[in-house]
RNA sequence: GGCGGGAUAGCUCAGUUGGUAGAGCAGAGGCCUGAAAAGCCUUGUGUCCCCAGUUCAAGUCUGGGUCCUGCCA
């Protein structure tokens, strides 16, 4: 048990609610264990979403070496496949160096681990055609019912989706599950960050409140000058979305900035419920001195690593 | 002080010709296979301000209180 039994990569994995304290742990971890660090969150993978994303300072960016962070540009989409993708490359080229992945993208942490199915990309003509579906659900229903049978009638997302790969494939999306998985396995140790519910609300409440502080609504100002418009995808956030009727001039200031708290409540109540169905190697009470729990625990489980 | 409007779920309010009440939001729980900070589902017994009256039956009508609120003084 002196190393690693196999060339799997180690990982740790940190990922937790909004507003939690991650990015702080992240920094002594890999400072601690002379890693990096991989952020797995779909927003602050954007360029000049700096305050609204709540990204680590010039300063930690610095200290620690981080990746995809401000790779993308906000008119630009992302995906779940393409942060697997990534990260992988950052990985195995850094190999045997530890990376740290930190976010709050559960999703895009599952999917390293566990892989996605290889699903063929979506053509703009799909996109073209499908604006002439109508009613999406029973074309969903006709075309691949056994994903249909999955999903709400209301799950336009989903169904969308489903309709996309199916136009562009000729197959169901359904039929691509069975596939062998892009699997990078890895060796993770998982740890989960939480916090008291009323408390993790009165954070994330502070934090937006210190965001107009530093200058949010100067950020959007900016990109908006820049061109950047509502409709791009990395203005769909929340912290920038919610400002749009301020900019607009049909809401007052503070009405948006309730709605941003209240968003980010919400959202943080989401990842709550997606985190309880995950299995963590270690789950963490924030605010207490967790460095040496985590580093002990690797201790004996990951000895090779000291 | 005068003339109005209002008092119903934590909040904002609906409530039809009287039959013991319902939406949105919040809260809580859940789903999630390339938009995931997205998308979606489930979940509402509360002195209907108080007292008296009419009535088989009052959130709903009548009278009297109390407290908000708008305009005029």
């Amino acid at each position: 048990m002196s190393q690693n039994k196999s060339s799997t990569p180690f990982v740790v994995v940190l990922q937790g609610p909004t507003a939690v304290g991650k990015s702080d742990l992240a920094l002594e971890l890999a400072a601690s264990l002379g890693g990096y660090i991989i952020s797995a969150d779909s927003r602050q993978i954007y360029s000049q979403l700096e305050i609204g994303t709540a990204k680590p300072k010039p300063e930690e960016l610095k200290a620690v070496e981080h990746f995809l962070i401000g790779e993308l540009d906000p008119k630009q989409a992302f995906s779940a496949g393409e942060f697997v993708r990534r990260a992988q490359q950052i990985i195995s080229k850094r190999s045997p160096q530890i990376p740290i992945i930190v976010g709050g993208t559960g999703f895009y942490c599952k999917a390293l681990l566990d892989g996605l199915s290889n699903i063929p990309a979506v053509s703009d003509a799909a996109r073209r055609e499908l604006a002439l579906v109508k009613n999406r659900y029973a074309k969903l229903q006709e075309v691949d019912p056994v994903l249909a049978e999955k999903l709400h009638p209301n799950d336009s997302a989903r169904i969308e989706r489903g309709l996309l790969v199916y136009l562009s494939s000729g197959k169901p999306l359904s039929s691509f599950w069975q596939q062998e998985q892009a699997v990078g396995s890895y060796d993770a140790f998982s740890v989960l960050l939480l916090r008291e519910r009323q408390e993790l609300y009165e954070r994330i409440n502070l934090r937006l409140d210190k965001m107009i502080a530093d200058g949010l609504l100067q950020e959007i100002q900016e990109l908006l000058a820049s061109g950047y418009e509502w409709s791009d995808p990395g203005l769909n956030t929340v912290g920038y979305k919610e400002f749009q009727p301020f900019f607009q001039k049909e809401k007052s200031l503070t009405e948006c900035l309730e709605k941003a708290k209240q968003d980010s409540r919400n959202f943080a109540k989401r990842q709550l419920t997606w985190y309880r169905k995950i299995k963590f190697d270690l789950t963490l009470s924030a605010g207490s001195d967790n460095l040496p729990t985590i580093l002990s625990r690797l201790q004996i489980e990951r000895p090779w690593l000291f």
